[in-house]
DNA sequence: GATGAATGAGTGTTCATTCAT
DNA sequence: AATGAATGAACACTCATTCAT
């Protein structure tokens, strides 16, 4: 049991380095299994194809980073659900609540990133002509709702349908802003202890960014 | 004369066609050949290989672009140029005059980016694995030595040589952040108009954000 | 597993007729599998390229030859360089031997080539194009170095460096002719009996030739 | 009329480089016309095909080879005719004389393969491929009927009769090695004075090779 | 669990040549 | 005399995948 599973692993591991210096479309079945030393029927008895032997690589991490995301979200909702509709003054305050929960997540999130780095960036920047290529869409999808509630809130509508064009525009923006602050940090800083003290500045920009957002015409 | 040249527009609309629908790598030669209704022969007649094929695409309006942003850096570059070493408030009064600036260039950007949609969404949404899938990159750096001088400026430092590390970061990623807001508008915006109403949120997000780092600790 | 080589063997086979009658460059991959009754996939599971095909066909062969000639010139290397130096008498002497050697090795070498008649016909006249196509030279290298202790002996030269520009230019031919030769053997005679045969008549050529340039001027 | 030649010049010029460069089969038609400066179709007015490109850089030379020989041929023929079935010693008077007649006309082919060296190397180096990639045997064969006249009259017999097959194959030898050291010298030495200075060295090496045989058994 | 063998469709690219204008 | 355009077949090679054993 552990002979039979040292053939995936290495296989695992042989893809691995294979995507990362290729990427998902100019990586080669073939060299995987070369550098594994094993045929490619081997190869083909693990994994369904090579979007499952990708999908592998980075199913756990991906699930992990889910977990985190969707698991502040309930709480954030909780929060925000409670707030919506009240006056200003206590929205902004719930806000600034609701950036200092952030910026605790946001630590959290950083330190899985950096205890994955080598699955996330492949995730984050080899993925492309895999069924993951539109991962941080959908993550922004995810934080976008998040976001909205805490839009409306700041701005003080009594409901989503006082959202404007503009508003939906901005608040997209944000969220696909927020992702691409952690794909940045991912990608740019070495270890998670750099990237949380970075993150300190990104998240003094994405604040500003808000209330200057907000406090526009 | 627009008689023969009939073969070579053919083939660059199916290119258009099939870059556009495929990305660079995945995209067929065969198939832009097959759809214009002409024989590979024929392609390699007029161009080189599919790297030039896609440059023709790309080329002029790469050109056109570049030439804005660097005529921009330029002028910008005099006006930062003046207050580099000064006092902080003048600084700062100087740095809104360089958003307003800002304000104007990315006007005058976004028609650009309108006026060629269809070849700037290839550029940047779909040259992975040509010469050009590094063209984001390369704008960021150049927008990069323009926003150190002005981040020099409003820190009220006397030189690059005060810049840390945590500094050189946060330009970079503002500078990153800036060339995002163009791309953004790109891909979201349907028209000019519609990329210039956008425009004035994001720009109250990144000038926010500004402050927001340059305020912080 | 007789069973399982059959492809190989037929691969190889249909090379074989291919690279005979087209030569290297001109000799279709498509063509050969085609005649084999396989996909040109199939060809690339036993070859690495065009090169490797041919290089299958030929490798055992080549090895085998220049085992044979150089096993021979250590042993000749070893006899001549008792020699170098001496009297004139005893060099022509010590010549004769050395040519009666060279019959030896001559029967040797033509019994080899014969034995493997079909590739050697490749080496030496279907090889343009591939990493093969120098051989002729390169054993004409290996010759030289043998013949110019032998010419410096015969001439009774104390040191290489007595050697006139003349001097080296005969050795270079004498030395091609050699090979020569054996090229023309191997393709003008039907068994290694007839080339034996005819062996005589040209080492007694290249024997006279040897005098005549000795005692020429 | 000199301005119409000019673009044939242009093109036999770089004719003669890219098959220089490449051989007959590797030369590419394109190449040499993008070089000229003209497009593909201008070559096809002035030359039917690849094979009579490099036919009409070839051709003159050729000729003029031909006929120094053929020439040769036909005084030597009635010179060698005098004496067959002669006595032996007669004979070989007679091919001394007859040698030294070579001498004279390999004097004269020498000085002509220089005269023309760049053609001669391409006809004897890099026209596999075309139509005179068998110009040496063609070549081989004129000497070797003279060859054959001078043979039986050093061998002092009565008619072509009396040739055996090892009789045969060793003047078919000895023509192709007369080529050969034709081939040698246009291919090694660097002007005519330099190859009419080995070829003393040669035709000692080949006459002493002569001798050999004759007297051989 | 894994091999060895093979498929079939595909890749981008090059070739000598043709021909209407 | 020469162009510009186009052909059609060919090139060596790579791909992810399959399957009997």
């Amino acid at each position: 049991m552990d002979n039979e599973k040292e053939t995936k692993k290495k296989l695992l591991e042989c893809a691995m380095k294979e995507f990362s210096e290729k990427g998902y479309m100019k990586a080669s079945i073939r060299n995987i299994c070369k550098e594994a030393g094993v045929t490619t029927g081997a190869l083909y008895f693990f994994f369904k194809d090579k979007e499952d032997l990708f999908g592998n690589l980075v199913a756990d991490t991906l699930y992990g980073l889910n977990n985190i995301i969707e698991r502040h979200f309930i709480e954030e909702a909780i929060a925000t659900e409670a707030l919506s509709g009240g006056d200003m003054s206590i929205a902004a305050l719930a806000a600034a609540q609701g950036f200092d929960d952030d910026m605790a997540i946001a630590r959290e999130v950083i330190r899985y990133l950096f205890k994955h780095k080598e699955v996330i960036e492949l995730l984050l920047t080899k993925a492309q002509g895999s069924c993951y290529e539109n991962l941080p869409d959908q993550m922004v999808d995810k934080v976008e709702v998040h976001y909205t509630q805490m839009y409306i809130a700041m701005k003080g509508y009594k409901s989503k349908k006082e959202l404007t064009k503009e508003d939906k525009f901005i608040i997209h923006w944000m969220s696909h802003d927020q992702i691409d602050i952690f794909i940045h940090i991912a990608t740019h800083c070495k270890n998670a202890k750099e990237g949380e003290k970075q993150m300190e500045n990104m998240m003094a920009y994405m604040i500003g960014g808000w209330y200057g957002v907000i406090n526009n015409k």
